[in-house]
DNA sequence: TAAATCTGTGCAATCGTTTTCGCAAAGCTA
DNA sequence: TAGCTTTGCGAAAACGATTGCACAGATTTA
């Protein structure tokens, strides 16, 4: 074992430089109250005797470690990862590191993550909620310490917090006029959880864009929770089996619309003359997949940079609100681009 | 501002309920000496006052905190976000907090992430180096300050150090067997840095299966640090040019792989009759490509989680030192697979 | 019945830093 | 030269939690 081992303090530099502690740490930090002379000899000690700061011991005299926490559903998923790691490279700049938390999207264990991070002593929270979510108190809690918290992606729906996310509802706009303008008529639409302010955004987008051109969005399928790459499939074979093939499906999400895509090829269907497909989120695959999927792309690593400049702003003592719309970009492929 | 918002901490619930702070500890601490309704009361209290530890000082009397740091080369990519996926999980199971930084391949942000994690103060330390490190002061002065490190993929060749990393020998030889058996006689290998382990080792994977079946290495291309999708695209691109054309090639990334296809393609050339291309990686598009490319499942979040592991045993005490080969699985596909 | 043990709690030191206050010596002003 | 400011440093009290030791009262043991 290793427990011999102590690490060395700002106290054995004392000693051996015959100094106070309390010289130790202001020539350590800089203060110019402490010579030049000294505080030169302090930092060539500390070097040679391997010193490095206790943070934990630091944070308890000044009540601020510099560290926040940040939770994610999952962080095995391009989107967020992407976004991570704009946050962690905005916060390491700051001096802050980045703890992190995914919840699997499990309610239970984003309550933990934020016990956790409160254990922690985190100075804030970036939090994406988890699909399951609809109780707050966790959050609240979290609030009541007294700092701060900035969603991203996945919001609250409290005007009083910062949130940064994407502009679904144009996106999906854009998306479907795309689609009509491409003449197709028949649309069916994959859609998420509906207490998801995103998924609900994404949905009447899609559905103010079929007003707008004159379409009942009761006309046409809408469906709620479909976005796994099995729902695409099963949802699209039932769609072909039962005569319904419509001429175009808009998916809020890619592994969906692949789904799709791959239950349509093995039918023979062309596409995109026969059917139209787009996606949401522009994954890595839906680039190179055949045919190349119309997309969103989202900015992940933008929207993680923005609220990580949220946060600091926050830690560094402007408590501004701020909810940022970023937007986003249509990325036109194969998959739904007609040849007329 | 909100400074005004002090924590509360054990003194507060001792006051209210006219204990002392040490049977507050005690008691939240489920230590026996304590009855059980000062206990009940005590726990009650706490949850009513919005308690919650304040790590840091429990980390600063104990010695322990329960952070782990990670360093990785960069998170969004896929094999990554994964294994860290892997690491969260297990070492959240083991009530251990998961600090995370990312290098960006620069050995410079890998220093700095080093001392960040001293500096927290960490009980440990998993990382995965950069492409750039070739010097190890700041690792080795990680342990000298006696906590655990374990290396994961990209490791220090140091066997006093513990290890989890995949079998690249055998992936490589198995994935060139796998080619020859195809009926490819000329071959070309697309690899990476060489100072790096893992990609040394899939080289000596391919040409000793190259040497088994009586081919001199010698006779086939092999490239050093091309494992980009524009590095598989260019140089692909002056092979067929300058009538070199392989009729396979071999590649230690999906993403070089991917710029061979590509390249392929346009050039008019079919995919695998007449050139078989092989990744290493599995990365998510690589099975919805066009043609879908053979390549080998790293199994990455076990990784993660073999490494986690370990890391908890150090912690616990058991100072073992472990070197684990985490088997790989190749994934054969279309652009590989011929039909005779 | 005296001694030993057990139960439940409190006192106070401690972890490594930071920071307020204070003080002596040196430099400056008039 | 008397008084004032600056310079350079030290003593000691925090921060919040843990824990060895002590101790009083109750219970058991011999």
């Amino acid at each position: 074992m290793n427990s011999d081992r102590r690490r060395t303090t700002i106290k054995d530099i004392a000693e051996t430089l015959h100094l106070s502690v309390s010289t130790v740490s202001r020539a350590l930090q800089g203060n110019p109250r402490i010579s030049k002379e000294t505080t030169e000899k302090v930092k060539k000690m500390a070097l040679s005797l391997d010193y490095s700061i206790h943070g934990p011991a630091a944070a308890l005299r000044t009540g601020q470690g510099n560290n926040i926490g940040v939770i994610v559903p999952r962080i095995n998923r391009q989107f967020f990862s992407s976004l991570i790691g704009g946050i962690e490279q905005v916060l390491r700049t700051n001096a802050l590191n980045t703890f992190i938390y995914q919840t699997q999207e499990s309610f239970e264990n984003e309550q933990q993550g934020v016990q956790a991070m409160l254990n922690a002593g985190v100075d804030g929270l970036m939090i994406s909620l988890s699909i399951e979510t609809q109780a707050f108190d966790h959050i609240e809690r979290f609030i009541r310490s007294g700092r701060p918290v900035v969603f991203f992606d996945r919001c609250m729906e409290d005007s009083s917090l910062s949130c940064v996310m994407i502009d679904d509802f144009n996106a999906a706009y854009q998306m479907t006029e795309h689609v009509l303008a491409n003449g197709c008529k028949k649309l069916v639409y994959l859609g998420g959880s509906e207490h998801l302010m995103m998924y609900r955004n994404r949905r009447k987008g899609f559905e103010q864009a079929l007003l707008d051109h004159h379409i009942q969005p009761s006309d046409v399928h809408i469906y709620e929770n479909s976005l796994t790459r099995e729902k695409g499939y099963d949802i699209t074979r039932q769609l072909i089996e039962t005569g319904q093939t419509p001429d175009a499906i808009v998916s809020a999400s890619d592994f969906s619309a692949l789904g799709s895509i791959l239950c349509l090829k093995e039918a023979g269907i062309n596409i995109p003359e026969q059917v139209c497909v787009t996606g949401f989120a522009n994954e890595l695959f839906s680039e190179v997949m055949d045919p190349s999927l119309t997309t969103v792309e989202q900015h992940a690593r933008e929207i993680g940079m923005k609220a990580a400049e949220i946060m600091v702003r926050n830690i560094k003592g402007f408590s501004e609100i701020e909810t940022v719309l970023i937007p986003t970009e249509l990325i036109i492929r194969k998959s739904s681009l007609r040849h007329r």
